[in-house]
DNA sequence: CCTACCGATCGGTAGG
DNA sequence: CCTACCGATCGGTAGG
């Protein structure tokens, strides 16, 4: 659980993960069986423990995945010389596309994280909690700079990310709103808000 | 599954329900055994069928009842002589003291739903679309009266209704901020947005 | 990659 | 409400 591989390099682990991560998105971690998985793959189960160690390992792998890309992201963007309003905006917009393009894996990430056997539950829960203390700090300074609505930013930080997060929703459904519709609707509401 | 009863009139059924509601939420519906439920209320597992008759008409008695209150309490909004603007805001309220009074049952029907048995699944996901599709009419109404920002209304109805679900997770911290706090700031940020 | 298989646990029933 | 129990399925291992 402990490596963390690109997401993409072809290796066959990392289609048994990407298969796994459609499944557990769709039926849930519980309800999907290494059997499921194996005949999605067609194979048979225990040829899956060729490529992972365990069930519990291939969530671990998803998990920590997403939490990287969005802490590398979040690093990237504090360096950056914007204003903390146009760095909120990227941020929200990285969420975004990731929500649009890696939908399965953060979903995953967003809600199935409690299955994560100790220590590695523990380990994710603090990789969460301090990325949002980092965003809920950059939203204080966006306050204190007078850019930033006077808003609690623990509150504000809650409701960004659970907003995007439905995006997930919206994947589910027909998809009749096309990505780019969606994402300029949200940035607008969530950085204008609904009253005219 | 059919039956749905009022939340709390007491009776060893609903106390079943609510005991296995707050398994359902913690560990989530699949990885909740009817062993695990009868444990917490000091019975064996046989003698919850005396009351229910299988583990999914409790998903099922949990799902339709939280329907059920959305879908009241937006019928006695609609019929109301406020401004559009005033509706919505009252719709959003709603949902934040429902999510902070019953966030359990309110996030197994927004997260569990998907374990229900046909023809359950079906009735669950249209009464949900329907009732998402009355808000963004409603907010639709809001934008040709001048009084909601210009923004796709089914993006909107996302994007409200997915930053209210997340008060799940405020539930599952340490919960410092207190419920006044979190409900005017997240008014206020759905309303105003993050733009000073 | 497979077959064969294990112990554990599942939802639920029978019968009282 | 209980004990006793069922067939099904689970994650995973042995051994090749």
């Amino acid at each position: 659980m402990a490596k963390i591989v690109p997401v993409d390099n072809g290796s066959k682990r990392d289609v048994v993960i990407k298969s796994a991560a459609a499944m557990f998105r769709d039926k849930g971690f519980a309800a999907t069986s290494m059997r499921d998985i194996a005949e999605q793959l067609g194979v048979e189960a225990p040829s899956l423990y060729n490529h992972i160690t365990s069930k519990k390992e291939i969530l671990g792998e998803i998990c920590f995945g997403v939490a990287k890309m969005f802490i590398a992201n979040l690093k990237e963007v504090e360096s950056s010389s914007s204003s903390v309003l146009n760095k909120i905006e990227s941020i929200i917009r990285f969420h975004i596309s990731m929500m649009v393009e890696e939908y399965k894996s953060v979903y995953i990430s967003d809600h199935e994280w409690k299955h994560l056997p100790e220590p590695y539950l523990i380990d994710f829960k603090n990789q969460r909690r301090n990325y949002r203390s980092k965003l809920a700090a950059l939203l204080q300074k966006g306050i204190d700079k007078g850019e930033v609505n006077p808003v609690n930013p623990h509150v504000a930080v809650l409701t960004i990310l659970s907003a995007i997060g439905g995006i997930d929703n919206w994947q589910r459904s027909s998809k009749k709103i096309d990505r780019k519709t969606l994402e300029e609707n949200m940035v607008k509401l969530l950085i204008d808000g609904l009253k005219k």
